[in-house]
DNA sequence: AAAAAAATACCGACTGGTCGGTTTGTTTTA
DNA sequence: TAAAACAAACCGACCAGTCGGTATTTTTTT
């Protein structure tokens, strides 16, 4: 019992994965998924209470990827974790187009809905509370010049969200992998004392 | 028959606005703007071919108020563009706040629509040359430090989306206008020649 | 200028279909 | 054999768009 369910919820996981990324969170019905996954409306609603239960089962997946890359990288020294950041363009890249639509439409979808709001806004500022000690860190360090910690975490999470969908908007418009190295040059270089 | 064709028309755009922004696109039904406008269906569909040709009526009409703000900037020097653009932060956000939210829903629903794509990437590409003339005239200027202009171009606009972007997903977040004038400031200052 | 004709603007019930979710009944598993 | 897992028919709300017909305005005719 427990082989086949635990086989049963990866499947609605995987489909829903897939049809969300390329359809939208909106466009991707749950018949659709059902059907893609080879199971019965049943069965969904048995594993999960509703579609938005779902999607947030995901967007708790992801976070958690997410962490463990962080925790991963907390040894080494700021301007090391900047590098590495950048080094890892391509796979960033990569991934937000698939995964960015379906989260910005879910985010908008459920702007009005607290506690759907309350779930995606928390991971957000954790993560700029942490940048933000991040440069905090740096500048204490010696390696970075004397900026606000707080103003310099929110330019550099807006060039990568605005480089991102900018990417999204018009993939075939530039060269993206090449502005956001050349991006992320400039900023840092600003950032990084000579 | 022209005076009330028009009225209903202005209503029917008025309406659209005002459900738009507050409900979004998907959310605002045809039924509903009918309704707030005064006027049946019928009348709507015959104004408007569908939901998706108003929408596209909207975008054309508000790209048309940024290009005339633009056309009056034009004789300006470049230091002092950007500066109007940062003394304008408060009205660019209030904007922001109320329209950005509709065009990302109906783009993220739409974009797999070429002549939807087509309708919406037009006008970015056009502004984001325009917008690189600007820096590459700023530079021969002797204004502006050796950039490309083009990298330098995408990562101001980045900045801007990003920016308008997290006050979107986190308005009691921060104090957004401090934060896009203490950001502008720091991209201006690494960009001016001293 | 008044009547007739034509064109335009409008109404609202209706259609066909979608979608998230429920219910009822069956199979599988422990 | 009882509980968990699943299947499939079903429900009600909703929604974009249609259509036959009516009201209003403009144009033409007399």
């Amino acid at each position: 019992m427990q082989q086949r369910s635990e086989e049963t919820q990866s499947q609605i996981v995987k489909s829903a994965i897939k049809l969300f990324s390329t359809h939208g969170y909106t466009a991707a019905s749950v018949d659709m998924i059902c059907k893609d996954a080879g199971i019965s409306k049943g069965a969904f609603y048995h594993h999960f209470g509703s579609k938005q239960t779902l999607f947030l089962a995901l967007l708790d997946q992801w976070l958690t990827t997410i962490d463990s890359s962080i925790e991963a990288a907390h040894h080494k020294t700021v301007p090391e974790m900047f590098l590495q950041i950048t080094e890892a363009y391509p796979y960033i890249i990569k991934t937000a187009e698939e995964g960015l639509p379906m989260f910005l439409e879910f985010w908008l979808q459920a702007s009005r809905d607290k506690k759907i709001w309350q779930a995606s806004i928390t991971p957000y500022r954790r993560y700029h509370k942490y940048f933000t000690a991040l440069i905090k860190k740096g500048v204490e360090e010696g390696s970075f010049v004397e900026v606000d910690p707080e103003t310099a975490s929110r330019l550099i999470v807006s060039t990568a969200m605005g480089l991102l969908l900018q990417s999204l908007l018009d993939p075939e418009g530039a060269n993206w992998e090449k502005v956001a190295k050349e991006s992320s040059d400039m900023l840092v270089n600003s950032l990084l004392k000579k």
